[in-house]
DNA sequence: CAATAGATTTCGGTCCACCTAAAATAAGCC
DNA sequence: GGCTTATTTTAGGTGGACCGAAATCTATTG
């Protein structure tokens, strides 16, 4: 049932190979691989080449790289490690939501099933990380929200932020700041004319009055908003 | 003031060498290092090599390795990762505690200072881990309590169980089915005939009515005994 | 004090994950 | 379709941690 325990390298590969197409369908190239993991292309090469041979991945020379079955399997019980491990940190050690990642990305390869679940027991089974990513269940089945890239938005769209990206911890304190957070309310307001900056309101989740914010592209890359009333606008407050 | 981060086995190997002279004071020698640390006569001799390099321990060929400064630093470090992490599964996680030692070996070389600091501060600052093992403070300072062990002990002595060592979790097991804990206060009996078993009268630390048990070699050399009070013997209960 | 048994080190070699530089391939463009 | 460019793979090599077998040293002991 359990596969002899994959090192930590093959666990941060497919971890990286599985989130890539979390939250959108193209599969994971070679560079982009290398680049996530911050190792050499031809690096990737060789380990891909390994993690076909344990039937972890798919892949055809010269092209894009994605999960088997079974490689999806083992992906999902690091991410589940890595964002339970996340929830903990925020909820019960005081971390701040900037401040967990690297610490998880060591940690999620150090603790036992054992401890997954006492911990996930401990945290009442959390649904969502500290940055609203999914955390599967211990039988890898996770719930997708719903949700467009803020990016993506048209001027008088409003809903609430479901989830950032974490891999920037400069922009998560630049969110914190602003008052950006999980389950914040925002609302779409105009381009600014050249900056390429998006105008948005923002308001607590118990419906407090809105201040604006000034978002750049980095930002609306990493806000993931649901679609709460697509259609028309009923500002509340 | 940070060395550039030891490797697991560089603090798996202070760590061994320290705890070896932690209630004696004979130093390791190579085979025993290599038998505790579970590899071969030949890995530790380049091993210790290396760390002598590091600066981390003296040695001079076919003889006993010690730890420089430097080494104990390290080894101190990771001594109070490890039994903060031994006291946190226990706590906080409801491990048993014959359950925490292998957890914590690998843990012990994943979690950040900080996390380690922030540990220690929800557990209340700690001084001993569910074995009895003292926890060094971030200075590295440790409280060593007086002990004997068992073995050592004539009849008639009693005193209260100091330290249980932990790396045998079958052990553990059965001296939690005898009513044996850190803190339960024991009377030595007289020793059986020919095996060389010991009769314990075991009582609970709130003077409850004692019961007796048996323990052969290995459990006398794994349990230390505060010298209560060795002179004369004021049976309670 | 020389022989020998036991502990320790040295020697050649493995496996893993990485690297740089060079070669191979795919894709876009005229 | 051929050329060029960017991506990807291969080739050759490194450092870390380990191994078994062989060589070497220490300590005992006869
Ligand atoms: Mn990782
Ligand atoms: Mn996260
Ligand atoms: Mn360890
Ligand atoms: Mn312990």
């Amino acid at each position: 049932m359990k596969s002899p325990a994959a090192s930590s390298s093959i666990e941060d590969y497919v971890k990286v190979i599985y989130s890539f197409t979390e939250w959108q369908d193209k599969p994971i190239s070679s560079t982009q691989l290398a680049q996530r993991l911050g190792v050499a292309n031809s690096s990737v090469s060789e380990m891909v080449r390994k993690l076909k041979d344990l039937g972890l991945v798919d892949h055809k020379p010269y092209s894009a790289v994605t999960l088997t079955e079974a490689g999806r399997g083992l992906a999902l019980t690091v991410v589940r490690r890595h964002r339970l491990i996340e929830t903990f940190l925020v909820e019960e050690l005081g971390y701040a939501w900037d401040e967990v990642h690297d610490e998880a990305e060591l940690l999620e390869h150090a603790v036992s099933e054992t401890f997954v679940d006492r911990l996930a027991a401990k945290l009442g089974h959390p649904t969502r990380d500290p940055h609203g990513d999914p955390i599967p269940d211990a039988d890898g089945a996770l719930e997708l929200p719903a949700a467009r890239l803020l990016s993506e938005l048209d001027e008088g769209h409003h809903g609430s932020i479901t989830r950032i990206s974490d891999d920037d911890p400069e922009l998560l304190r630049y969110l914190s700041r602003e008052g950006i957070d999980v389950d914040t309310h925002v609302e779409v307001g105009p381009r600014k004319p050249f900056s390429g900056a998006l105008q948005v309101l923002v308001s607590t989740a118990d419906g407090g009055a809105g201040h604006p914010a000034e978002l750049g592209e980095q930002a609306l890359h990493a806000l993931w908003v649901a679609d709460d009333t697509p259609h028309e606008g009923c500002t509340l407050a």
